[in-house]
DNA sequence: GTGGGCAACATCGTATACGATTTCGAATAC
DNA sequence: GTATTCGAAATCGTATACGATGTTGCCCAC
C-alpha cells in the first residue's frame, strides 16, 4: 500500500517476505507456514500467499502436502551433498563454458576477490567467507554462453544457500586450500587452457569441498561419486 | 468428474490438462492461456486454473506476464540447443552415477529396447524413435544414485519434451549412428569401465545429436561447446 | 485519410465466504 | 492405564464477486 511495494503484486511480496525469512533462519526447516497467519502478517488475503508458498514450493524451498499445509524443507544433510555434487558438475561446466568469454578485467577482479578470501583466513569468519567465494566463482562462470546453464547453477547456488550457512564452518582447514585452488582456476583461464581441463579442475575444485565436508562429517559414508 | 480424478485436486487437474495440451501442440508456442476459458472447460473456478499455470510457469513452459495473461512459451531452437546442452552434460553425469548399480537384467532390458529402435529405423518414424530413445536413456540413468540429478535430468528431459518433438525429424541420419553408440555405452558399462569414461562417452552421444542438427540446420553457427 | 483520445470490453488480481479435510484432545470402554 | 471413538477446532481447497489494469476499436479533429 506504501510507495515501493506497490510495484511489485502482493503475491510476489508474499514471495519475497517468506523467502527472506526462510534465509535468515528465522523460519527454519520444518517450520509450518499457515496461510492464514502469513496473510495476517501481511494484510493481505490468503490467495496471493497461497501463491507464493506454490512458488516456493517449486524452488524446493518448501515442502507442500495436500490438506494438510506447507513447510520449509527439511534439509539432512544428504540432500546438501547430492545439491553439492550437482553444483560441482554444473558449476564445473559453466565456468568452463564461460572461460573464453572472460577479460583480464574480469581475471582482475576475481582476484581481487580471491585476496580478499586469503585476508580473510586470519580471523576466520565462515560466513563472509561463503559469500567471497561465491562472488568469486560467480565472476568465473556469469559470462556463460549457455543461459540455460546458467540458471540451472545459479538455482543450485540458491538451493545450498538456504540449505546450509557454510561448508567451511564445519571444516576450517578447507578454506585456505581451497583459496590456492582458486589461483589454479585462474591460471588456467588466463593461459587458455584447453576448457576441458578447465572443466575437470573447476569441479574438483568443488568436489573436494564436499569430500572434506565429508571426510570430516561422515568419515565411514563413501558417495557414489566418479572419479571426476 | 469420473472416479480416479477424484484423487487429485482440482489445482493438479488443471495442471495436467494444460500440461497435456501443450505437449500435444494442441497448445502451440505463443498460444494465449486465458484463465476464464480454461477455468470453464475443466468445469472449475479460475483460482485452481491460476495455480496450475504459475506451477508451469516455474517449470518454464508457459510464460506470464503480470495484469496481461500467460501464454505458451516460445521455442526458438536457441532454446532448445541450450537444454540439449544442458541434458548432454547432466545425462552424462547421471548415467555415469548410476552405471554400477544396473544390472544384468537392467542392461538386457535397454538392449531389447535398442533392439527396437533398430527395427524401426527400416519404416522410420521419428516420434517413434525419439520415445524409444528416451525409454533407452532412462533405463540407464534411473538408477542414479544422487536423487537431485535424477530430478534435474528429467526435468530437463520435459523441457525438451515440449520444445520440439524430435531432433531426428530433422536430421534423419543421426538415427542409425545413434542406435550404435548406444551399444558402445551399454558394452562399457558391462565392461565396468571407469565411470569417467562412461561419463564422457554418454555425453559425447547427446552432443553428438545436438552437433548434427546443428550442421543440418545452421551450418555456419558454432556453439561454444567444449570439446567434451 | 490519418492520428489521438475516449469508451467499452476483456482479463487479471485479490477479498471474502464456505464446504471439505485433517488434526488434536477429551471422554469412554475395556 | 491404555486403546478407541467421537467431536470440535484449525486449516486447507475452491467458488463467487468485484475493483484494477490492460486492450481494442470507434469516433472525432485535423
Amino acid at each position: 500500500m506504501s510507495e515501493v511495494t506497490a510495484s511489485r503484486s502482493k503475491s510476489q511480496q508474499a514471495y519475497h517476505w517468506i523467502k527472506q525469512r526462510i534465509a535468515s533462519q528465522e523460519f527454519s526447516p520444518g517450520y509450518r507456514l499457515v496461510l492464514g497467519t502469513i496473510a495476517g502478517e501481511l494484510d493481505m488475503s490468503v490467495v496471493p500467499v497461497r501463491e507464493a508458498i506454490r512458488q516456493l514450493e517449486a524452488e524446493g524451498l518448501v515442502m507442500f502436502e495436500r490438506n494438510v499445509g506447507a513447510r520449509v524443507s527439511m534439509v539432512d544433510d544428504t540432500a546438501y551433498r547430492f545439491s553439492m555434487q550437482a553444483l560441482s558438475l554444473l558449476e564445473g561446466a559453466a565456468t568452463a563454458l564461460s572461460a573464453r568469454a572472460l577479460t583480464a578485467d574480469d581475471v582482475r577482479r576475481a582476484r581481487s576477490v580471491n585476496d580478499l578470501m586469503v585476508e580473510t583466513l586470519e580471523h576466520f569468519d565462515p560466513r563472509a567467507f561463503t559469500a567471497l567465494n561465491q562472488e568469486f566463482h560467480a565472476i568465473l562462470f556469469e559470462k556463460c554462453a549457455n543461459p540455460r546453464m546458467l540458471e540451472l547453477v545459479q538455482a543450485e547456488w540458491a538451493r545450498l544457500g538456504h540449505l546450509r550457512d557454510s561448508t567451511f564452518s564445519f571444516v576450517p582447514g578447507r578454506a585456505a586450500e581451497s583459496v590456492r585452488e582458486h589461483e589454479n582456476i585462474l591460471v588456467l583461464i588466463e593461459n587458455g587452457a584447453p576448457l576441458a581441463e578447465i572443466e575437470k579442475v573447476s569441479r574438483r575444485h568443488r568436489s573436494a569441498t564436499l569430500d572434506a565436508y565429508m571426510i570430516h562429517e561422515h568419515p565411514d559414508e563413501v558417495l557414489g561419486l566418479p572419479a571426476f
